[in-house]
DNA sequence: TGCTATGTTCAGAAAGTTTTGAACTTTGGG
DNA sequence: CCCAAAGTTCAAAACTTTCTGAACATAGCA
């Protein structure tokens, strides 16, 4: 009990660590955690010592994400349960590697889009490789999908 | 001239975004498209209007990330310069794999250690996904390596 | 060795982010 | 339709991080 809300603490401090914000990282171990896995804002606030305004902004997050999903709840309201592969999704962070995609290609672009000019060939590679990577990505989730036997978490956004 | 060193504010805030220091993402953007490719701290603090300690903290971190390495320069002093395939090296972040792999068996053990429970699920997927980009990260790596023509980026710290 | 260019450190200032909680909105039962 | 529970928003406070620049250290030339 106790030692669920510490590993709870601690993935808050992991991620506090890699530049997320804490309560987000607490709000994570906490659902990979607890049980039942269903859990009401009134649950996660009791549960971690959040305000309820982050409980709220840290939900929204994990739901845009993809990692967590709302389930119906007893009475009113509703209850967040995290997937079983959410941080799997995680990882599907094409959009990350588009972003430094298209930086490069500006950058080449500035340099009056000579591709073959030696001074490009740092852009040139950087910009390639990320595209390499942003289509990896989704064939290296797949093969660890179907090794795992989970349903392929294909994200779409 | 003026748009290289907008492409440098341009990869600051990029990587600003990305919760990195905009000096940081300044001074690799900089090195990224500046002419000559070798630049001393002094005309790295004229060019990006940093001061000397910005440029300072933010030169040792690139260098430690092996993503720039010091050449002598002439009279005193030695200048920076960025390799070729710096940005593929940052890639190669195993730790940071491994740090989630090890929490995650650290949630597990708080469970008591039963990988076929069904409340570890959730901890098991996530800890054998990292295990398993780690893995596959260096191949990955080489495969755009060989493809590329590059001699291999291999980072063993 | 003295002198200057070069580079590093670090304390405080500046900037930015997260967290909180009170006010507000929404939802659903009775 | 009213009320209470549930959820969201947002401004201000608390906290954290980055940046700056002056003081300090180091290295090489003469």
């Amino acid at each position: 009990m106790e030692d669920e809300r510490r590993f709870a603490e601690e993935v808050g401090t992991v991620l506090s660590g890699m530049g997320l914000p804490a309560a987000f990282g607490k709000l994570m171990g906490w659902l990979l955690i607890c049980d039942p896995p269903q859990q009401t804002s009134a649950q996660l606030v009791q549960a971690l010592g959040l305000a309820k305004g982050s409980v709220s902004t840290g939900m929204r997050a994990l739901e845009q994400l993809g990692m967590v999903q709302r389930v119906p709840a007893s009475g009113r309201g509703h209850a967040y349960e995290m997937l079983p592969d959410a941080l799997v999704r995680t990882v599907d962070a094409r959009r990350l590697y588009l972003v430094i995609h298209a930086v490069m290609q500006k950058g080449i672009d500035v340099l009056g889009g000579d591709e073959s000019a030696p001074r490009a060939q740092r852009l040139r590679v950087t910009r390639d490789f990320y595209a390499f990577v942003a289509e990896r990505i989704p064939q290296l989730i797949d093969e660890f999908a179907q090794q795992e036997g989970l349903s392929q978490p294909r994200k779409d956004a």
